[in-house]
DNA sequence: TATGAATGAGAGTTCATTCAT
DNA sequence: TATGAATGAACTCTCATTCAT
């Protein structure tokens, strides 16, 4: 059995949610955008719906945020540190090798955790997906701040283990795409495209971790 | 070397780009609208702008497609299948079997033929990609006449060389999901995250399928 | 039995029909835009959809007819004059001495005349009374042409029976606009407000004859 | 002399014109709109021109109706009730017996009150003939809620006067068809027709309801 | 003569945003 | 702080009319 604890940890003491010192009105506010933006998509979707759904007047939207691209911004934009904090972490490699027996373990409890985390913000990070190529805002964030960070880490762990020749000798930015987008895969087929079906989370996640170790495996 | 003629002389038999009957206008009406549905979004596009991209009035628009959607659903729809026609064909099998010496020449040869059918249509492929969450329409049409057929062929040979022992006991539905997230994640890095980077095409499809084989390898 | 042929005999023989020099196609658009006009009002239908209608393309309308509103005026404006024809007539007042043996009987005769052309042409009549209060073309036309002599002539008859004593003393337009009024009534209730009520026509017509008839009797 | 009071009285009491609640732009849209639709028709007014005249927005009119059709319909609707209020009232019958000393005074008070109900709100009452040919919800609610009614209340009335021997014994739909028509062509071609002339109106009601009357006396 | 693609002015309607209350 | 009436620019779409074929 896999140790969930320690990713769960070093997480949450990060990630603020920095929900505090909203009013009333602007929770409801936000919480009816991310239901509206998420069914209809940015674009389509209108701040008097928003505020209907809110039950708040429409200007009471415009008092919080100068323009509806803020209140986007404001939706979208801590998602993505959060969504990728763990990566960026400095304790990340540690907590990798003292607390795990084996990188699979570690791998499953991270997924798990990502996995918990995305099922809670789904709404949230669906429309960060879809906005991310129209909001040069967003992409400027990504690259800047948090992209490259997780890039590097994720680069310097694969070296790691390729050094200790446990990983085939393939190009690290090969391996670590496919490693990545396999795994991203899961989530997405998962929560995006057969958001109905029954499936055995766990087993799931075992599978896509081993088929990822043993196309990595040093022969 | 891999053979690519084959696998590309099916498909074009196959797929008829029906751009037959369009008036001179119509053709520079759609694509106006592939350039701007592309760069703004299909929501945040005007038809006015297109018409004005496409030198036409903007009468001329409704002229040939009723409205907005009809054009937006009358450049993407097609694109599904032409996308993935191949994987359709009755003589899949057959070819894989006749023309290719091994499993990795012929998924070799696939994969370059998509990427360069994926390059050339790149702008219509990511609209799709980017309204199939929000148009009915087209998640009907995917699911009722392509995905389905498409998940039952890759299915039947997963299972074909499962039979023969070439591939991992592992269920069906998690070895299809990690073998074609690897792959479509091979495109979507390539094509939509890291568009400018310069890269080695025939290099990073060998790396990629080899991962995807080594993970999928009975052992 | 009343005659109803000397009035049938004189009205037809001033009518002319003039749908001669009639393409095959004009005669299409003119049954189409009727059909549409009556519908939905002239103003709210399209000349493509009259277009479609008559099988027609829809430039065909615009060289027979060089505006929309040239094609209601052609069809509308030779239906004023036809309607109220027989009452211009310079032979009504010598028919209706020589061949009728009563006024009621005369009347009578009129009467179902006119609710037999009435019936066949019942649309057009409808978007004739519809368009008269916006088509001052055709405000014009009824005053110069028609209305003033049709005015005239019953004046003169009303006048003719008052001499004669057997029509009360009340001034002649009060009793002019009460028995057109009380006509037209049982015309526009059946045709247009209780279209498909039966009725029993000759009962009908008699009986407000009778009521207009007793009203303007000579105590 | 009749006494027009107590008629007055009780319809004053009934009709409420509910025209609370607007805003000072939604009445002057409501104005421009009656003015614009009377004189060009619902079809050929553009809500462009009825802002222009309200010297509002043309956004503002869609805050308070949703959409053209909806202007109207608030516009007309409670016109076709305000305008038959009294013949629906309960009480008709009973003002009619205690009040007046004669049917013919009655008939002359109700005409001339409908009368300067009608010349306040001419421009309302155009509209409404105009369109309901054209709005199934107009002649929906006359069918349900007042035409009925109305046609009740009078074959009520009519019934009682010929059962005291007082009127003719002709079918009552006749008798009722050839009172009203006769009364309301009175109203027609003095508002709508003859808009101009000058005339004696109280001559002309006493003219019609004699006629009226005698047309329908009992020999 | 007949066509129908093309036009462009203008239609009804939406909507992010402002501002007096 | 919260409201919601008001705005006006921009939107999608319609339509009578023109004109090359």
């Amino acid at each position: 059995m896999p140790q969930q604890e320690p990713v769960d940890q070093w997480i949450k003491e990060i990630i603020k949610m920095s929900d505090e010192k909203m009013t009333e009105k602007q929770l409801k506010i936000v919480h009816a955008a991310v239901e509206v933006f998420a069914e209809k998509g940015y674009a389509s979707s209108s701040t008097s719906e928003i505020a209907q759904k809110a039950g708040v007047a429409e200007g009471t939207i415009f008092r919080h945020y100068k323009t509806k691209k803020e209140l986007l911004i404001a939706i979208v934009s801590p998602m993505m540190s959060k969504l990728l904090a763990p990566f960026v972490l400095n304790d990340f490699k540690e907590v990798l090798e003292t607390d795990y027996p084996t990188l699979e373990d570690f791998l499953y409890a991270v997924a798990v955790n990502r996995m918990n985390f995305a099922r809670k913000h789904l709404k949230i990070i669906k429309i960060l997906l879809q906005e991310i190529p129209f909001q040069p805002m967003l992409q400027k964030e990504f690259k800047e701040h948090i992209g490259s960070r997780v890039f590097n880490r994720f680069t310097e762990i694969l070296e790691h283990f390729k050094a200790k020749g446990e990983v085939v000798d393939l190009p690290t930015p090969a391996l670590l795409r496919f490693s990545s987008t396999a795994m991203i895969g899961l989530f997405v087929t998962h929560f995006l495209v057969l958001r109905d079906s029954p499936w055995d989370e766990e087993q799931e996640i075992r599978h896509t971790i081993r088929l990822i170790m043993n196309g990595m495996a040093a022969k």
